[in-house]
DNA sequence: ATTTTTCGTGCAACAATGTTGCAAATTTAA
DNA sequence: TTAAATTTGCAACATTGTTGCACGAAAAAT
């Protein structure tokens, strides 16, 4: 039984193709992906309400989470113990999405008598591989 | 002249009714509005396009700024000099969002290479007002 | 291995938001 | 007051999110 497999049934999911592949998909990635990214990547016919629901489910057992984007939610596979603890950087120019590893984001100073519960970062810039290639 | 028409002069618009009354509503909040809540508020009617379209010119104009929401975007006056390098707070209980003054987010040390532009930082929690009515 | 139960999926349908083209109306400059 | 430039309303379409329900597939029970 392979590394997907594991994941899901530690998280008590029925082992189903979608899954399998959605899962497989977001390892494979160290940035984070739109549903509709996703879906261009699966090999196997899957309605769009699939993967939505699997993504659903995957960030529900804590596989997965999900950072917010100008045009929607973007998705990547949960590493460590972090879920989105991690700000994430977006290039403008080639579009990719990562966490950025080491980034003290947190804790901001709330005002009294607030409690935190979430946050989500996200950095716009330029990524080390477009800078270099235009400078 | 009031405010509302500096404003809009100072950055080379034009005055029309749905300028002005957009950027009052906007100058008589001080959390991010999403585009159908400043619809809701506009006493004059406005086809929702032309929201669009007035919110989009503010922002170009540098009026306005814009914060992303788990669905969608939520608008603000541009206060200060800051655009939206604040933070932002909103509350799970009763949806309102805030800049949170003094809120020190950034520099985040980016990865060598990396050419930070902006930034977009939502945090979600619980408020003073909605902890108090609920111990 | 077969049945039963539980859960996942496809499909249809709808909601919300974002986006564009174009003609009519409005604002500003002449 | 007229002409030019800009803004608006309307229609139309795209994208994403969301739900109900009947059918199919996976796991558990027999
Ligand atoms: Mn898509
Ligand atoms: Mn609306
Ligand atoms: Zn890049
Ligand atoms: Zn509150």
């Amino acid at each position: 039984m392979d590394t997907v497999d594991e994941s899901l049934k530690q998280h008590g999911l029925r082992l189903t193709p979608a899954r399998r592949q959605i899962v497989e998909i977001l390892m494979n990635h160290a940035y984070a992906l739109s549903q509709h990214e996703i879906e261009q990547k699966l090999t196997l016919e899957a309605d769009r309400v699939t993967v939505y629901r699997t993504l659903l489910t995957l960030i529900e057992v804590g596989l997965v989470t999900k950072i917010l984007d100008e045009r929607g939610q973007r998705f990547l596979l949960c590493r460590g113990e972090k879920k989105a603890e991690n700000a994430h950087f977006k290039c403008t120019d080639c579009g990719h999405i990562e966490a950025i590893e080491n980034s003290i984001v947190l804790p901001v100073a709330l005002p009294q008598g607030y409690v935190l519960q979430n946050h989500n970062v996200l950095i716009t810039g330029t990524c080390a591989v477009c800078n270099e290639n235009k400078p």
